[in-house]
DNA sequence: CATAACAATGAATGGTTATTCATTCATTGC
DNA sequence: GCAATGAATGAATAACCATTCATTGTTATG
């Protein structure tokens, strides 16, 4: 037995399947924040990733599934980070919808290439099924953990009339167009500003609870 | 003279410079919607537009100016409406913010394939300066316009510390993000709920001019 | 009607792209 | 050490795409 992993020569050529995936992944969000999604091909995805041309049907068999790889490796990584901030977050609502907004604006969810991705699959999603599943169900799950939030703390405060549902999804739909507004207009929006427009949003709606 | 213009016989091929571009656009705002960006090509929008493949080069010179002057079309149709809204709508402030919405969440503005063909290209404006620079443009008119709005509300009622950017940037990336809840889950979403979210979020920060 | 001017066509062209696979190279088991 | 195994390479291939342009069809003019 020579040594089952050790130090690993800087010269090395070969990698665990896995590593290989990972890297190649990581290269095509950069290509895609690059060249965008048409300009993304396989000799700009593997030049990327300091790798040759064939590597991507080598892992992946072919381009679409190296995307919708992709795609899933972002969207995979927004439900833990989501998950980790409700259980450091303090035991009140109110402090787990902070938490949350805390998550939505920071790395590793809000970096400018993530964001150039999901745009890019999110906008492509009506014409490709494949990619609107994995978006929709993504979605779907955020839309759900929000209205939970929202309705306990309509249950806390009183607040007549107001709908989870509707709070919920104003909320999730600004954090998007947020989010397209620090893509398109880097100069004129930052996370800090983004979240303190959902705190502003916040303290109208729960004045109770998000009030100075 | 013959007749500078009479009734056109069925079989006529050739047609005015303009009315051929304006057919061409038209085409490729369909093309996107159908097949993305990526997906559309020379073929598939002459196709749709049932025109010979040379064409669209005879009146664009290239296919990548024909996407920019698609992305023109329908970034132009924006502000005539918007204005016209604003015409047309009764005197108050508040009624002018209820014609903006009015006007955002119906055609010709809020069209399924009018919105594929917006996150599109907004997407890729990451990449592609020249589709940036007329998104940024319309973003930046928008966001103004609200923030007016948004301001003259705020000193009608007694709204201390509410800051009209703030309320005006939330609201136009609400917006945002419900357009792309309809494009995404068309399902789950449509105009008329997202119109209901916006005045939802309305009534919550000018509850004197929104309230039931 | 003849002819010039213009619009439209679509086969041909050249460049780009995804995919394949024979070969090279590194690692592992004996 | 020495095969044997499998990872990685990149030249070659085949498909695709934007663009060109010779040809055809249409309209306007005298």
């Amino acid at each position: 037995m020579v040594a089952k992993a050790g130090k690993v020569s800087p010269k090395r050529r070969t990698a665990p399947k896995e590593k290989r995936r990972t890297q190649l992944i990581k290269a095509t969000i950069r290509s895609i924040a690059k060249r965008g999604l048409p300009g993304t091909t396989m000799a700009t995805v593997t030049s990327e990733a300091k790798l040759s041309l064939g590597i991507v049907n080598l892992h992946f068999q072919s381009k679409e599934r190296l995307l919708v790889a992709t795609l899933r490796y972002v969207v995979d990584e927004y439900r833990p980070a989501w998950t980790k901030a409700l259980d450091e977050s303090g035991p009140s609502n109110a402090e787990k919808l902070r938490a949350i907004l805390d998550v939505e604006f920071a790395p590793p969810i809000c970096e400018p290439n993530k964001l150039a991705v999901c745009f890019a699959f999110w906008s492509e999603s009506k014409s490709r099924p494949a990619y609107r599943t994995i978006c929709a169900e993504l979605d779907k799950q955020n839309d759900e953990m929000l209205i939970e939030y929202c309705g306990r703390i309509i249950a806390e405060g009183p607040y007549p009339g107001l709908d989870p549902k509707v709070v919920a999804t104003g909320l999730s739909a600004m954090s998007w167009g947020l989010w397209l507004d620090m893509l398109v207009s880097p100069d004129s929006m930052n996370a800090e500003q983004a979240k303190n427009v959902c705190l502003a949003y916040l303290a109208s709606v729960f004045p109770r609870h998000f009030g100075e």
